[in-house]
DNA sequence: ATGAAAGCGCTAACAT
DNA sequence: ATGTTAGCGCTTTCAT
């Protein structure tokens, strides 16, 4: 194992350029207090040298280590991988975290952490006192852990807690579930539909409660009753497949149903083709996330985009502005998603009233 | 932005242990020259305190920087990433890579490097100097990219490249192409098919030769011609029509289509069903690469399973060991893939023969 | 088997 | 506006 030693450091830049190191450290971390003269003889050295500064060298003399830190559930990450259904979070994480960082000279590295555990706090310090990231990046269901966001705030660094609306240290950045649960309410009501269904995400997501609330509210604006109509769910496929049965077994059965998630909408469909149900001409369907499986259902489903990479863009926007100026994002950010309409819902077919299946 | 310094340091350990700075390090490195009863006094306080060394510190004096680095190419990384089809080459990397890693105290990051452009090598030693790392793990196209190879090479670094057959620095390591392509084309000879057709991949990878070699071999052990039967692709969609279109429209056309990957089986499954072939009544399929796309298609497809967690696990350990004893890994690793049966495969049905559409 | 001293590449604090 | 000095936390010599 050759001694890997840093190529060309500081120093080579200093002495090439004629200058002291703080001349160069000025230069490189753009700080005031050099004439442009001398800025632009360093900078040259360094292109020609082609210089980088070392990142352990920076963190090591009490600076930044440009580093922001994704935590993410380790089980819940880990099953979906092994899944591989698609529904790939991480992925939609580093394309918009890592481009994000990137533009700031900053890098985006992945943590993986169990929320349930009495070791959270362990694994946290362990994971800082290796690492000390600059930032840190909270995914559902971190970003509603206590112990968590204590810890980080003790150690006074920026972060984002992505999926929630709490108050507290941390900007809270969620992807408008409530107005997402809305507007796809909406669009089934303008379809004519009236018992709209709602299967609802694990409780322990807050995201899950603002979905049902949206649901709620349209229905509510809109003078329908939702007596019968919402049925919990887990985000499992097995969850869905016990909803959907619960509420399209009753008498007075939904005409339409929202599932919280990508697998409970599956199941949905899969009920539904059980259950001798034409999807959209006697049930539809709308998934919250528009992954690979929905898309390529049949038919493909309409579903509401969860649009991650934007959202953690949006993190580390913030993340580094706190960085850099010092003063502390308050309110929430609410980062818009996209309905998109496939071939899972239609108007309501009128035939289906005098009890009679199918279509006249 | 308070200042913050490492909570506890290998001197905090040192003190309350009451020894030198050396006997801690000579603890936490494993290595010899320190008595059991120590050394258990030593590790007695690192647990108690909690301390865990800072990578930083550790890559300042020399050492290791316990970073692996996996680099994907940025233009097709970030296609993939924006097309959310499900074929999640870098969250299947993380899985195998960071597990595997974290079992030895390593990390795994992830970056982007453009392997077409002529500042390549500007961008690797952009990421060195910032970053570092004691291993690499290249991933196609780069796996054989000679600018990259020789640049890993000149650092003396640990590297494996994934999807390589190719001697040389690095080791290289495949999915076993060629043995799946041939178990893929037994399968369908087992059926009874006998115009066995396939689309190829890009030419950029040489992977895609390893297949269609495969392919080749299996069709003239069972004595049977390729003439008319092979088509140019480069992993698109696209090309996939394209070339699905061509092997279907001749007079003696194909009555089963293996696809190099995901996107041109789905291609094919399209093709067909505009030509009105029943899959797999007139025409079977089989995808290299098992997403999420191919599993709901419709029929679901059966699948060659692309086993690139367990193909980075091995590299990880490759690289880790040859960290560890400095000796290289000479010959080239297989590992094998999985080929999944789903139903667009089927009996090549007799009643086609006769120019009949449809079974008896 | 253990310890002491030097230095890795960089920045903060303090000169000038 | 520029330079000098003193560490940061750790590992590597080199003593003992």
């Amino acid at each position: 194992m050759a001694r890997r030693r840093q190529a060309v450091t500081i120093k080579h830049v200093a002495s090439d350029a004629g200058v002291s190191l703080q001349t160069v450290s000025r230069v490189i971390n753009d700080e005031p207090n050099v004439r442009p003269a001398m800025r632009e003889r360093v900078q040259e050295a360094i292109d020609r040298l082609g210089y980088v500064p070392s990142i352990a060298a920076r963190r090591m003399s009490g600076s930044r280590s440009y580093l922001i830190l994704a935590l993410n559930d380790r089980a819940r990450t880990i099953a979906d991988w092994q899944s591989r259904e698609g529904s790939d979070w991480v992925g939609q994480m580093l394309l918009g975290g890592m481009l994000t960082c990137a533009r700031y000279g900053y890098r985006m590295m992945v943590e993986l952490v169990d929320t349930h555990a009495d070791h959270v706090e362990r694994e946290l310090a362990a994971a800082f006192a290796a690492l000390q990231p600059d930032g840190v990046i909270l995914t559902p269901p971190h970003s509603e852990n206590p112990v968590i966001i204590a810890f980080l705030d003790r150690q006074g660094i920026p972060f984002a807690r992505i999926g929630s609306r709490d108050a507290g240290p941390g900007v809270p950045i969620t992807m408008d579930d409530e107005g997402s649960a809305r507007r796809a309410t909406q669009l089934l009501i303008g379809l004519g539909h009236q018992r709209i269904g709602l299967i609802g995400g694990s409780s322990e997501y807050s995201l899950s409660q603002r979905r049902t609330d949206g649901w709620r509210a349209e229905m509510a604006q809109a003078g329908l009753s939702t007596d019968g109509l919402f049925a919990p769910g887990d985000f499992t496929y097995e969850s869905g497949l016990a909803s959907a049965h619960a509420l399209l077994a009753q008498d007075d059965s939904p005409t339409a149903i929202i599932a919280s998630n990508d697998r409970m909408a599956l199941a949905v469909l899969a009920v539904a083709e059980k259950r001798k149900l034409c999807v959209p001409g006697d049930l539809s369907i709308i998934s919250f996330d528009n992954s690979a499986a929905v898309r390529h259902a049949q038919p493909p489903m309409t579903a509401i985009e969860q649009p991650v990479a934007e959202t953690v863009s949006q993190a580390v926007e913030h993340i580094i502005r706190e960085l850099k100026t010092g003063e502390k994002q308050a309110e929430a950010v609410r980062v818009p998603a996209a309905l998109i309409e496939r071939q899972s819902t239609a108007p309501l077919a009128k035939a289906r009233d005098n009890g009679l299946p199918g279509s006249a």
